[in-house]
RNA sequence: GCCCCGUUAGCUCAACUGGCAGAGCAACUGACUCUUAAUCAGUAGGUUCGGGGUUCGAUUCCCUGACGGGGCACCA
């Protein structure tokens, strides 16, 4: 950055205070937010005692006339035109509004008009700085909704986020449609008896999924712990203690490469519902995701990545084996090991039938699956928390996982409840560690006593939030979802790591 | 972790086979009391991402590093 354009602005606060304006005061009293002055404008500005309006927002575009000016407010809930004449604002505030810039935050008080050419607009009779911005803002032009210039430099709108949101409407938006999205995750959960909780994010002992950690250190007890990289086995705790409808909302880690579906940490809704298994939970999901695609979009398709993803229709259940069968012509619970290995590429060591079910799955099935799909009755061994299949029990599991564009969604199961079966597998994820398999689960003896207690049956379901949220903000990058997505610091930005490595070379 | 592409003024982008690094906007000075990509006149602004090499000469070619994008792998 050009240190003149900075001195620049830092000069006009200073004049600004030589006039005696504050360049950075305390509060001013707003009566409308902008979108609220524009709402119903015409019948506002006809009527004879249509007192004066005060909002409040950033100058986002200035076209300064000598004695008079029009500039454009935003704030969060739109923009609007102001017109500025010195014979209304003052000879003095006129001469402090020239000493502002684009992207300045500013006051103002005045009352409705239409300009010349129509646009609805403030005619500025008080103005108060609020803010001086010292660096300038990357400079858009638009017109007629069509944008010149527009700021896109992929990398520093995620680093730089706050310019990104003044800047881009369509990330402003984004945003708001996950918060509706989270909303409305809660409002149906709420309305269903759910109850929410919050469990630790630090564990001594990770598990529910497979992935790789991230570890941490805890300085006074003097031992290693994980970042969570799932909710589920504290959720399941809470069915034992007869919690029997919860769910929590939360962020997860996992120590895996970031890709346009993935970041190192997100937004995960898990929920227990006891009494219940996976057909009673792949209702509940249909429904779940009909209700927030039509909240958030009011419609029942969304766009996605070029193609109409249509709600509206029964999600297709169908099983992972039938699913393989039709694409590979396959019969994966009975044609020899090595005639499924063959049709992959490689597969590891440690790899099972399972695995190599699954493989195939990926690598054959799971790209196709653009409309919203449950494919049910996945491998028993890569399931360890999930009860076996009722019709298939030495191979298969009571497990659904929803696909909608070719990415998975949710992951849920008949839960798996009894505690000898469940020691059982546990000990199979060890013996596949032994194998070189690094993200079996790890076997959790607490857990296990829990359930030794005994737990309800049920259906427990665990959803991206984040997906979700791309879904309906019609992105196929999870990063246009995450505020700050995580990104490597820029070139001269690096002191911090170095204090972060000092922190943690105590414990260790 | 691997492969491909990119990085030039505050912003958006040019610069032919290697020959003085440019434009628009923003900034600065001035004019302008209904403009809207405001307009008009003028001024200033560069470590061409960093480091090394080839060359009389490198934004351009080669090597290397950083960051970003896309793809692959891993994963949700």
């Amino acid at each position: 950055m050009r240190p003149d354009l900075i001195q620049n602005r830092i000069d006009k606060a200073e004049r600004l205070r030589e006039m005696g304006v504050n360049p950075y005061p305390y509060r001013f009293e707003r009566t409308h937010q902008v979108s609220e002055v524009l709402a119903n404008f015409d019948e506002e500005e006809a009527k004879e005692d249509s007192s004066s309006v005060a909002v409040a927002g950033r100058i986002v575009s200035l076209r300064l006339m000598g004695k008079a000016a029009f500039a454009h407010v935003q704030d969060a809930s739109g923009k609007i035109q102001l017109y500025i004449k010195r014979d209304d604002v003052g000879t003095e505030s006129y001469k402090a509004f020239k000493l502002l810039d684009l992207g300045d935050l500013l006051g103002v008080r005045g009352t409705r008009i239409r300009t010349r050419t129509g646009e609805a607009s403030i005619a500025v009779t008080e103005l108060e700085v609020l803010s001086k911005a010292i660096r300038p803002l990357p400079v858009v032009k638009e017109k007629e909704g069509e944008v010149f210039d527009a700021w896109k430099d992929t990398g520093a709108r995620y680093r730089r986020r706050y310019l990104d949101l003044i800047l881009n409407p369509d990330s402003r938006e984004a945003f708001r449609k996950r918060s509706a999205v989270v909303r409305a995750l809660r409002d149906y959960l709420d309305e269903r008896d759910f109850v929410e909780v919050e469990t630790p994010v630090l564990q001594a002992i990770y598990g529910g999924a497979m992935a790789r950690p991230f570890e941490t250190y805890h300085n006074a007890l003097d031992m290693p712990f994980f970042m969570r990289i799932a909710l589920e086995l504290p959720l399941k705790r809470l069915l034992v203690g007869g919690f029997d409808r919860v769910y929590e909302l939360g962020r997860v880690f996992r120590n895996e490469g970031v890709d346009r579906s993935h970041n190192p940490e997100f937004t995960m809704l898990e929920f227990y519902w006891a009494y219940a298994d996976y057909h009673d939970a792949m209702d509940l999901v249909e429904d779940l995701c009909r209700t927030v695609v039509k909240t958030v979009t009011g419609g029942m398709t969304v766009e996605w990545d070029g193609k109409t993803i249509d709600f509206e229709p029964a999600f297709p259940r169908v099983r992972m084996v039938d699913l393989i069968a039709e694409k590979t012509g396959l019969d994966v619970l009975k044609d020899p090991e090595e005639k499924l290995r063959s049709k992959l590429g490689e597969a590891p060591d440690f790899a099972t039938r399972g695995h190599l079910i699954e493989e195939l799955f990926d690598q054959y099935v799971q790209g196709d699956l653009v409309q919203p799909t449950f494919v049910m009755d996945h491998p028993l061994a890569i399931s360890p928390l999930a009860k076996v299949n009722r019709h298939e029990p030495e191979l298969l599991v009571e497990r659904f996982e929803i696909f909608i564009g070719g990415i998975e969604f949710g992951n849920a199961f008949s839960e798996l409840n009894d505690p000898v079966d469940q020691r059982r597998r546990f000990e199979e994820q060890a013996a596949q560690r032994e194998r070189g398999n690094d993200e079996a689960q790890v076997l959790d003896e607490d857990y296990l006593e829990a359930m030794e207690y005994g737990m309800p049956p049920a259906a427990g379901v665990g959803l991206g939030v984040d997906r979700l949220a791309m879904l309906v903000a019609g992105t196929h990058a999870l990063r246009d979802v995450l505020l700050f997505p995580h990104m490597r610091p820029e070139e001269g930005r690096g002191a911090e790591d170095e204090v972060a490595d000092t922190d943690t070379d105590t414990g260790h």
